[in-house]
RNA sequence: GGCGGGGUAGCUCAGUUGGUUAGAGCAACGGAUUCAUAAUCCGUGUGCCGGGGGUUCAAGUCCCCCCCUCGCUACCA
């Protein structure tokens, strides 16, 4: 068997890891251990992904360097991973030493071999700010419908995609001057070059089939130069012979997949070029999301092609992370960092539930929050963990800890085990984990009914001594198949084992023959239940965040995303127009009126609005408002209060209702 | 608007190349049991398989149209 090289997505440096990052580490770690407990040469490699504009611009808000930033996140990161079970060999970074040599080398051979060439870019460059501007740094008005404040590649409101040459008023997101045209002349990969080698490395089973399908939209679409330089300044590494100019963030990205192994190799004394030059004694695979396809089965491997190494043996995409059926959310609490679960809940529930969503394919899964909690008591402390806590108490009164001196009659559960546990590691191999879950668990439900059957607490008051102490050991025996089974997905529990059973290790092969005739250690709850009242915790604290930066919403997004709010958040506010049907003032309340609304479709509201200092009763009447329909009902001292009215005020007390425009209906949307 | 994925029991999902009365886990309900972290065991499902057409001896499974939903995307990686 050829030793293996793994990888997961760099993770950006620009925000904290979230449970939608967690999908890939997760799997990819599942595989990796499997591997390892199987005795497979196996190594799994990461880092932070560090470079561009996004990174450069946070850390002058910050008043820090780029440099420094990356560190601090560097730090969170690893701790977020560590604190998840990720078993990384290695955790680098882009903005290392390797990196920049191996950066360099791939894009001096590629260029010596005619692969680079060089064009004359007009971009828009802040004066103000000293630098290009990427299309989502400027803001401006949409040239097509005249919508305000959209991005520079295309309008939110109308769809239309343009220039930003064409946008109005245009301006610099940063610092809102407006930034002017200059030329430039860019770097440009020719990715054409490699199209009969492509198509045909895409093909060779490297891929997904629904990957592969992609692909062939691409080809069909025709193959262009990727764009791979950008002028200084610029956090990242600057290329050879052409001073001031810059790797785009995503030439030297994957790159940093051969930057953790090289300083992991040399650090061990390893050779690099057995696993990056030749495809006869090592295999490679990289595991990401399925957003950045296009990277790593195009330009990734036409890099490495053009620079004489050898090509990845498989690219695994994963789908998407939606909490609840829906995208994560920051005003629903579904935006979970890691470390809002970590405060609150064991790693291992979210690595369980997520191996039983897990397949091989690219459909997105969803974490259904009250599911979560039945599925892993009811598996985990229910099914497999019950399995010792039922037995092993027995076996303590009775047997001072010891098991039966040898194996006894177990109706050939233990062959079934051993049995089930070749295609269990089938499933694992084709990261079918969600198959290999389902496996597991009707073998432990097999376990369980043994145990009812055998009746060991009958056993026991009956004093069938012999008998009791054969039960438990097989109920032991199969607990233990069980949790080597499940070793990759939950391996701290597996060590918690490990001690229990007073075993040498929890390996795949160990595993063939059964335990007897030893002591076992005292039995203690190997896992608790998952208590709601921390889920809930969890969302809570995770709502409460909403005024963090967002980060990358998938594996590794690192472009221009971290400006305002998405048209999305803005359309969770319901805006209404309501006509004031009633108003009165609030007897013991000197700041507030009591409006009655007529929201058309929606029915009449009661609001409490603090405007009676501004406004008589009297002068509302008849009046329309915007009414913020979904607001969550408020109880007062005075009353509930559904919704709010929108007023203009500076500050300083003084509040102007906002008034719509004669013709607007009660009840139509405002947006 | 484009592309892609979904729409199967209350929930999460399986359903191979179309072929016996459509399945699993969880939940629910009834019963048993009490060793165990109220765990376990037995039993219980008349589900317009999103809708409408069509192909076929036979369709959840193939073809066409439509609806809903999710994600991505917005001549760009």
């Amino acid at each position: 068997m050829r030793p293996i090289l793994v990888t997961s997505a760099l993770p950006y440096a620009n925000g904290s890891i979230h449970l939608g990052h967690l999908v890939e580490y997760v799997q990819t770690d599942i595989w990796v251990r499997f591997h390892k407990i199987r005795g497979r040469d196996c190594l799994y490699f990461c880092a932070d992904d560090t470079h561009g504009t996004p990174i450069m611009i946070r850390a002058r808000n910050e008043g820090i360097t780029p440099e420094t930033l990356v560190k601090r996140i560097h730090a969170e990161h690893v701790a977020d991973f560590r604190d998840f079970l990720i078993g990384f060999d290695h955790y680098h970074s882009t903005n290392s030493e390797e990196n920049r040599i191996l950066s360099e080398e791939i894009y001096v051979t590629n260029r010596n071999a005619g692969h680079i060439h060089t064009e004359a870019v007009m971009q828009a460059y802040c004066v103000k700010d000293g630098i290009f501007l990427p299309d989502r740094f400027i803001r401006g008005n949409c040239p097509a419908c005249g919508a305000l404040d959209q991005y520079g590649d295309a309008c939110e409101s109308c769809s239309a995609t343009y220039s930003p040459l064409d946008l109005k008023e245009a301006h610099c997101a940063l610092c809102g001057t407006s930034p002017e045209q200059r030329e430039s002349e860019h770097f440009f990969f020719k990715l054409g070059d490699f199209e009969p080698f492509l198509r045909e490395w895409t093909r060779s089973g490297a891929l997904q089939v629904q990957m592969a399908n992609k692909l062939s939209e691409w080809f069909d679409a025709g193959l262009k130069a990727w764009d791979i330089s950008r002028d200084g300044p610029y956090f990242g590494f600057e290329i050879p012979d052409a001073p001031g100019k810059f790797f785009y963030v995503w030439l030297d990205a994957p790159v940093g997949y051969m930057a953790a192994s090289l300083s992991y190799f040399r650090q061990h004394g390893m050779d690099f070029d057995r696993y990056w030059r030749d495809p006869d004694q090592t295999e490679i695979y990289h595991f990401i999301g399925k957003d950045i396809l296009y990277f790593h089965t195009l330009f990734w491997p036409a890099m490495l092609k053009g620079a004489g190494f050898r090509t990845p043996t498989g690219v695994f995409a994963h789908g998407f992370l939606t909490v609840n059926g829906q995208k994560m959310s920051k005003s629903r609490g579904t935006f979970i960092t890691a470390r809002d679960y970590l405060e609150q809940l064991d790693p291992e529930y979210l690595r369980y539930y997520y191996a039983t969503k897990l397949a091989k394919g690219v459909d997105d899964i969803d974490m259904n929050l009250d599911d979560f909690v039945l599925r892993v008591n009811s598996d985990l402390v229910g099914k497999v963990v019950n399995l010792a806590s039922r037995t092993a108490g027995f076996v303590h009164k009775h047997f001072q800890g010891r098991l039966s001196g040898d194996y006894p009659e177990d109706q050939g559960l233990f062959q079934l085990f051993l049995t089930e546990a070749r295609s269990i590691a089938q499933h694992y191999h084709e990261r079918e984990f969600s198959r290999a879950m389902r496996a597991i668990m009707a073998l432990a439900d097999k376990a369980n009914r043994f145990v009812e059957e055998k009746a060991p607490w009958a056993l026991a008051k009956e004093n069938r001594m012999e008998e009791l102490q054969d039960t438990c050991t097989v109920a032991l025996n199969l607990f233990r198949l069980l949790m080597v089974q499940l070793h990759p997905v939950l391996p701290a529990m597996a060590e918690k084992t490990r001690v229990f059973l007073n075993l040498q290790d929890m390996n795949w092969s160990t595993t063939l023959l059964p335990i007897f005739g030893t002591a076992i250690q005292p039995f203690s709850p190997l896992m608790q239940r998952v208590d709601v009242k921390k889920v809930q915790a969890m969302v809570s604290a995770s709502r409460e965040m909403d005024s963090v930066p967002a980060v990358t919403s998938s594996a590794v997004v690192p472009e221009e995303k971290d400006i305002g709010i998405t048209m999305e958040t803005f359309m969770e506010v319901d805006l209404r127009v309501a006509k004031i049907t009633h108003a009165e003032t609030v007897e013991g309340a000197d700041k507030l009126l009591r409006l009655v609304l007529d929201v058309g479709p929606l029915g009449v509201r009661s609001v409490l609005a603090g405007i009676r200092a501004f406004y008589t009763p009297e002068s509302l009447l008849g009046r329309l408002v915007v009414l913020v329909a979904n607001l969550q009902p408020r109880k007062m001292k005075f009353g509930v209060s559904e919704g709010m009215v929108l007023a203009a005020g500076d500050g300083s007390g003084k509040l102007f209702l906002i008034v719509p425009d004669s013709g607007a209906e009660p009840g139509m949307r405002v947006k």
